[in-house]
DNA sequence: CATGAATGAGGTTTCATTCAT
DNA sequence: CATGAATGAAACCTCATTCAT
């Protein structure tokens, strides 16, 4: 029987920035999993499988390791759901593809999006803050287009319509959904998205009348 | 003579379903303020103006204190919005009045709310499932009401609707709004509610054709 | 063979006095032996007898348990300093007596003039701080003495003459006695008062010149 | 094409002399500025320009480290202090020249003095060791004066009168004096020399009396 | 009933020191 | 020779929880 079990100790030594990604990686892992108050740095140090110090020396104390991690995965759900994007298409179609990238990520990265979405709010400001921009520039994305669309009609005007709002109101239901979806993880991104468009593309009202959207790509 | 001077530190002795109240009330509000894990039992005990035996006597632990508290917050809440709706209308007038009665809510309970939809989520999976009791229930509300709607017209037939996934969509549509409404007071709820009913009643492409949904009482 | 040894846990409960009187004993005597740095709040609860959150919740972190030591010991000093001095006799036996009193100090409480001392002038601006207060008064007290005699000559006129410098001499040859006098105590204070009397009152030149100076009462 | 640009983070090789000059410099900065306990060995081998184990294998561990410091000091404030007595005057001369050689070597390299004086006390015997070894030496250059001149008058003979006493309060006076200074530099060491020379030449009595003792050369 | 007093356990952070390149 | 990389050990501090009055 051979030992397989790596002796614990000294680590191999590893450029820094491979030991950076590492750390991230675990702490991403383990703030998903504990939330930001019960993640121990002990548990993440094991995880990354490199001693506390390595930690506080290279990404500074919880709250910036924290920080970074929050920004770090922020910056990969926005830069996926751009990809995803396709600008030449119709507003609709932006959308839906938008849509998709968005719970591709979540499938792929689900801690990052735990990170995100459950905990990161509830730290306090300062933290909050970091999300409510990555929210703020998804909510942008939306608003653009709804709005593009809508102030050809002249909706600006209307009490009934705020471009804002209602891009906060999507935002939040595609949030939603996706939270559904990790309990419910045998539909595919694109059926999530349809449902989606059928909501707040058509309403409850057209779908009543028997009317349904589907991509039309 | 008798000793009016109340000795300090030494509260007058109340009946205990009074006493529980007030340490639920602080404990709402400490909860809200910090968090579950941040907040501190001598925050608790110091606002509630009672010790903290007290509040292990009549109220368990830290943990159970907290499930308390989701657990009556829950429950006003759901109150709340099953007064607000008048069943004998028909179903659009139902949710928005639904709605309307949720954004009071939220507007007059603003750490029950915060607790509720911030909070709760993140210690962890043992109070999120009362959080996800809350929202179902919520949501079969709302689900009934286009499940409803729907059936006449065959929707649960065709792929791109899901009935619960519609339902889960809207409620988290409704509590994005609720936050951001947290920040932009200026609006009455029920020019809230009529946006949100704009977005899930008729939809984007109805918006953008120059329908707009109103309210019919 | 009985069990003499006090059982580890509950201490006793003692009223809150009492038991800051013991922590900071404790204190004084740890940081005596240690210095400020290398004391460990381990150690002084040890010798307290106290666990380490009482310390705490009384005195505060280290930093202010440390300057509460500094503040009593000083405090302590400077009494039993004034108290020695009998203002009724001529300079000369006001500043012997005085000296007298400090050694007694000195001997009887040989921690705290180690904390006042070596340890709390090394600790940074904000102790010295304190303990230069301390000096300050000790200083003030010798200025008086000297410079009352002194001005009724016009000894303030002259550069050779300088009323606060010569109590800053006087009070280190004071200290750096008493210093010395720790490794060699078989001597009395009296004794070592009457060095420094003849030091500082009377001058190397006329114990040269045969001359002594000898407490009058 | 030779490659001129030093590389960054690698120093140049040199004697190992010069480094350990440079190291020991450093050093004495240091733990001046935080004392021996807060003084890091990350912010020496920086202020060195030099890495840590360099250090290491130069000067050895941090204690070795601070008992060399202690040590050059003491040896060239030793050296400057009798480089300034001349021989062939006067006793009292003499030791007017040598406290102004003193206070001359504290202007000069202050550093020096904080570590020998404030620092090196309170790390626990094993360094105030070295700094006794200094005190002694220079206690003794006094206590010669001294005594040389007290022997003649049998001044060993009564009570009132220690040699070594007499030199460690002198000692004393002067470093006490000399910190003073530290927060008054505006006078010359000239005249500091001369204020001490007044207080343990003459005596405060003879000051009283109008006698003043002034340099004879 | 009500509380001040008390603590075990655990978390974050820092630092002197050494190994392997 | 010189160093970046790595860590064991230990310090400070806080908090949920309970006992004894």
């Amino acid at each position: 029987m051979t030992e397989e079990v790596k002796a614990p100790g000294r680590a191999r030594r590893l450029p820094r920035a491979v030991r950076e990604r590492q750390i991230l990686d675990a702490a991403v892992e383990v703030f998903s999993r504990h939330g930001y108050h019960s993640a121990s740095m002990d548990e993440i140090s094991e995880v990354a499988g490199v001693s506390k110090p390595m930690i506080y020396s290279y990404l500074g104390a919880k709250e910036d390791l924290f920080a970074k991690c929050i920004r770090r995965e922020a910056g990969r759900l926005l830069e996926a759901v751009r990809a995803g994007i396709r600008t030449e298409l119709p507003p609709d179609m932006q959308l839906w593809h938008g849509l998709r990238a968005f719970y591709r990520f979540v499938a792929e990265y689900r801690d990052s999006w735990t990170v995100l979405h459950r905990q990161a709010l509830t730290v306090g400001g300062q933290f909050a803050d970091e999300v409510t921009v990555l929210r703020t520039k998804a909510i942008d994305i939306v608003a653009t287009l709804v709005v593009t669309a809508g102030t050809k009609q002249g909706l600006g005007q209307v009490a009934e319509f705020s471009g804002p709002a209602l891009a906060v109101s999507l935002v939040g239901a595609a949030e939603s959904l996706a939270d559904w979806w990790l309990d419910h993880s045998d539909v595919s991104d694109g059926v999530l998205a349809s449902w989606l468009m059928n909501l707040v593309w058509l309403g409850f009202n057209d779908l009543v009348e028997g009317q349904v959207w589907r991509p039309a790509g």
